[in-house]
DNA sequence: CGGTCTTTTGAACGCGGTCAACAGCCGTGG
DNA sequence: CCACGGCTGTTGACCGCGTTCAAAAGACCG
């Protein structure tokens, strides 16, 4: 897999999904030792509009920007916290994927999420309770780390981050909500159906092809997240694949044909 | 049923739950009219430990029953609110059991949360979004409404409030992790087993009973909410009382060998 | 290149869904 | 008082979806 961590996360998504290279030369960040790499300011950050920080004011950006200074690397299968450990602080990723799960006494695990450049993780731990979720990174990862404490003493100063904190927490809470939705209610050909086409809405609201992308996870993983085995999720992209509605290569994805797997799942 | 409102709440409760009754006279209150019964203080409510106001000082508590005056009170079947609606309120069920659940574009319904005494309802709104869910009375049913406006302000003057909101926020976070996992990874004897076993836990926060409780909802709320059909919740409570876990007779439910049931979920 | 992990595919089974019939319960009205 | 219709819950019989077990092919890595 050509995970390429950091600067080079843009292209990367681009490339992995068959787009054009923004900056081809940028693969050499690679070789780059971790202190020497330029620390990114929030301003110039690509992801600037998906971050916490979308509708602040110049002199804001200034103050949450010393916050957000901590950035931690993970390699794949590496852990950013674990279930019981404290929690003191949330995460944006700013590059790569994870994935966040909970693991049941007799070892079974429950995938709750994944996460994409510009998601939150952590936020379940906002009010100071240890965090009740692992989460792990899928592949090289980057994320900004955002103290509680000193983002709870920046809401003093900047009013509307008061409130846009409840707007993340209440969309985390819609997020598990539809979730629930596609557990409860739906089928195994559908919750694969619905699950290609959020990866897809969320890779479009990030700039990127809605309908070309490559699956970050794995099998197992999607399984989990669906509540369902993984022999099924393959069996279900297969078969999507000859009735001529996608096409998969491993864990590059193709959709051709949204409209049918919308219809899959009850909406026209 | 003898769902009994407002005041007669707890002692509604207790009798079903085959307990002492506390205040045996208070039944005659179903005859009193709306207007004429008497206003509840925050500070002589029997949910005090569990509502928003738990750990309030005196003083605090005096401002935040302000907000919390407007008490609304529903019959069974009827709606608190309705997806799509302005949402400006959270409320606290006061008496009564509620439901909360979404229904997709193609009618299925999944439900999402019950509610019973102490619970809140509307938080899923706090950011001022519409709501994104429904919310029923499952029988006749008080509860407090807490404006946000109005809370955000006290939040200044109480500032450990701000803190208790994120808790709550996170408990609601946490709970439907917890539905996930029931529904990702359970079989359908477990998600029976581990219902019934949590609602006897919410029954024993509340000072009741956990093994001996009413059931306030259909075999069709529970299949919604446990992801299975209605039948198959059914035949499981059936197969339960045979193989001697608990006893059932409609609603009633009598919990006898809750390790069994434990074991059924794979904790000793 | 061998070793390990992931993915695909096949074959068979069984859990839970589906359809249907019936029992119980309750409020309504004759 | 019983008759009635509507609604909820129970139980049976059958079937199909998704799991399970297994084998082999493919991808990745030292």
């Amino acid at each position: 897999m050509n995970a390429v961590p950091g600067l080079a996360a843009p292209s990367a998504q681009l490339r992995s999904a068959a787009h054009v290279v923004l900056f081809p030369t940028l693969d050499r960040s690679r070789a780059l030792p971790r202190a020497a790499r330029p620390q990114i300011s929030c301003n110039a950050c690509a992801l600037r509009g998906a971050c916490i920080s979308a509708d602040f004011s110049a002199a804001e950006m200034g103050a949450f920007e010393e916050l957000a200074q901590v950035k931690r690397r993970l390699r794949g299968a590496q852990h950013l916290y674990r279930t019981g450990e404290p929690a003191e602080s949330l995460y944006v990723v700013r590059s790569g994927f994870m994935k966040s799960s909970v693991v049941t006494s007799d070892g079974r695990e429950q995938v709750t999420r994944f996460h994409m450049m510009g998601d939150l993780t952590g936020l379940g731990a906002m009010a100071g309770q240890p965090h009740t979720t692992d989460a792990v990174a899928l592949e090289d990862t980057e994320v900004c780390e955002i103290p509680f404490a000193a983002l709870q003493r920046l809401t003093l100063r900047v009013p509307q981050l008061q409130h846009r904190l409840y707007c993340l927490m209440t969309q985390e809470l819609q997020a598990q909500r539809e979730a629930l939705v596609l557990l409860g209610t739906m089928r195994a050909e559908e919750r694969v159906a619905a699950f290609l086409l959020d990866l897809g809405q969320r890779y479009r609201t990030l700039g990127f092809s809605a309908s070309r992308f490559v699956l970050r996870m794995s099998r197992a993983d999607i399984g989990s997240y669906l509540g369902l085995r993984l022999e099924t999720v393959s069996r279900l992209l297969s078969r999507f694949q000859v009735e001529g509605l996608l096409s998969v290569e491993g864990k590059s994805v193709h959709i051709l044909d949204s409209e049918g797997l919308l219809a899959l799942i009850g909406q026209s």
